[in-house]
DNA sequence: CTGAAAGCGCTTACAG
DNA sequence: CTGAAAGCGCTTACAG
């Protein structure tokens, strides 16, 4: 039989434990002996402050175990140092590698961060509004159809970056945003396909992101442009999901198709069930069929056959979309945020010419 | 050539650019007529006041866009319903999930959800100090060494819930925690490859949480104990990583043994990449070795062989911290927690009977 | 039911 | 270099 306990833990810091209230600076300037205005320019590193008083009052502090109430110095300073990412997901691997990288790059600009997951059921104005009220500025990650709705919704008024699958339509001035160039990086998978000399191209798509036109999504498209330049045919997208189960929905249907020598997935989950299927149905990879697929996920690498897929840099897109929100809540310059680095094609395994 | 952009998205609300002052409740209460002590009623929903000034305040809150600066109520009112978790990780599968569990409880019970990761080189204490003045309380994972050294470091006083691996040796009372029995389910994972004909079971370890002791962890514990119930050898443990990388390496040299016909690992990720060497050194699975994972992560089902694992439920282990940290925090009584589902050992195809 | 006062813990000018 | 004042935007008693 299985068990799940919990418990306390024991503690190494038994310190007293009388809840008294934290010491304040007025706490700590009585001890030191000064006024509390003393206390706030040595907490703050105030140059002016003759360096024996600055002593006594660091004494006071280390011995009452002063900290600066977070809050209140937020309130008087107006300086608000906390992002909070409204995102519809945290697992999927394209997901949770933007939100490391916008941790990380948060960490190092010493901001704090926030993470909201956006849900069908929300009133988006009222979610995005009590999220900006956190104070110090939004990322929404607009991979999928609730970030984007969840975009459009944000006042101009709070300070606000997006990264998003692909750039939008016009060149409108608005929110700052980070994108890759997905189209592009399709075109090139579905070129070496095609160049691997498969007739055309089958694509497992991921969900569109945006919800009008017949806007399909950038990897779609590029898809769709290479095989049109190529002067081939252009099979129907399949797929009604992110993950391997839909991938395996999909590809149960194309394993049927002898035709189908050559697969591009939306994603490396998709490719995942994609491969399963096919392997169902005796269908050898990639021997009998070719599959590609787009992120490339940590264990993309190690599955067999290996995934041949499109390496995303979601990190370096985290990291750009923090630094164009940073220099928007404080005009003041830092050191330019460096590029994400450009999709690029691994190849492995699961990709190769056509043999039937 | 790929290329990375980024610009400014359209926005649907093109507000008034002018950046003015967010109104405050004495602008409601001048536009309403009535004192701000009044405005605060309203927006606090307090009972006493007159339908018709609630009514004549409320339309002032919208005409004026108000709303309530949160960092001031948190400072007036001593409410502050925002945690923070510390984890060093976030991508990995286990960690990845209980931060889902963690985010959805407390959005659901309406607190703020903070992520701080912890590094090598962080200063645990500070590191500690100023999460927990970020105001409600913290939740660490504590997976790993990193983990568990940050929750020995936490003050008695900082509110504070633990995610953990295993329950802590005596029974000292401390921290609120919650873990899952890992080792009654390597346990569990190791008697069914006994039982399937293995002479032994070999064990590809996750990195240990704990770095003082012989203690190598409740997984590796697990196995350990139930080959020596069984009276069988006990093979040493490999693996020195989380991911498939540290996996394959071991993998490497267990294909070598061909006495080594049955493998536990100590995650998924460890799994596909023991499995992925053993395809390399052209030992069938599960023909020629069985391999079990643990965890369950999403694509385990979907690879092949798919693989037999122990699924966990991370999720619900982020929300019972959270219900802990949470009757930590305010000594109210809430709907208690479900407790999470236990381990449960899922057959797949990379398990099954010795058959050299 | 509603207003005037005091205070949350800090910072920012302003005086000395 | 250091202290007294005013204020950040709100809430919590206290009066009426």
């Amino acid at each position: 039989m299985f068990v799940t306990g919990h418990t306390r833990l024991g503690s190494s810091a038994d310190l007293p434990q009388g809840q008294q209230k934290a010491a304040s600076i007025r706490d700590v300037a009585q001890a030191a002996g000064v006024s509390y205005q003393t206390v706030s320019r040595v907490i703050n590193c105030h140059p002016n402050v003759r360096e024996e008083t600055r002593k006594r009052v660091q004494e006071a502090i280390t011995v009452l175990g002063f900290r600066r109430n977070a809050t209140a110095f937020a309130l008087a300073s107006g300086v608000n140092r906390s992002i909070t990412v409204l995102t519809s997901n945290t697992l999927l691997y394209g997901y949770a590698a933007t939100l490391q990288g916008l941790e990380e790059a948060s960490r190092a600009a010493g901001h704090t961060l926030g993470v909201r997951v956006l849900t069908p059921e929300d009133d988006l104005d009222r979610t995005i509004a009590s999220a900006a009220d956190t104070g110090g500025g939004l990322v929404v990650i607009g991979f999928d159809r609730l970030g984007a709705a969840a975009l459009d919704r944000v006042p101009a008024h709070v300070p606000c970056a997006a990264v998003v699958e692909a750039p939008p339509p016009g060149s409108s001035p608005g929110l700052p945003a980070v994108w890759a160039d997905d189209r592009e990086a399709a075109r090139s998978a579905t070129a070496h396909l095609l160049a691997l000399g498969h007739d055309t191209v089958h694509y497992v798509a991921i969900p569109a992101s945006t919800g009008s036109r017949r806007s399909v999504g950038p990897r779609a498209e590029g898809r769709r442009q290479a095989l049109e330049s190529a002067g081939v045919a252009v099979p129907e997208p399949s797929g009604k999901g992110w993950d391997a189960q839909a991938g395996y929905e999909a590809g149960k249907k194309l394993a049927r198709d002898p035709e189908a020598t050559a697969i591009l997935c939306g994603n490396d989950d998709l490719a995942l069930g994609v491969l399963r299927a096919l392997h169902h149905a005796g269908r050898r990879v990639p021997e009998d069929v070719s599959v590609i697929g787009f992120d490339d996920a940590p264990h993309s690498a190690y599955v067999t056959p290996s995934l041949t897929t499109v390496r995303m840099d979601f990190q370096g897109l985290g990291r750009a979309a923090f630094g164009l929100l940073r220099t928007r809540l404080d005009t003041g310059q830092h050191a330019p945020t460096a590029p994400p680095a450009e999709p690029a094609l691994v190849l492995r395994e699961s990709a190769g010419p056509r043999r039937t």
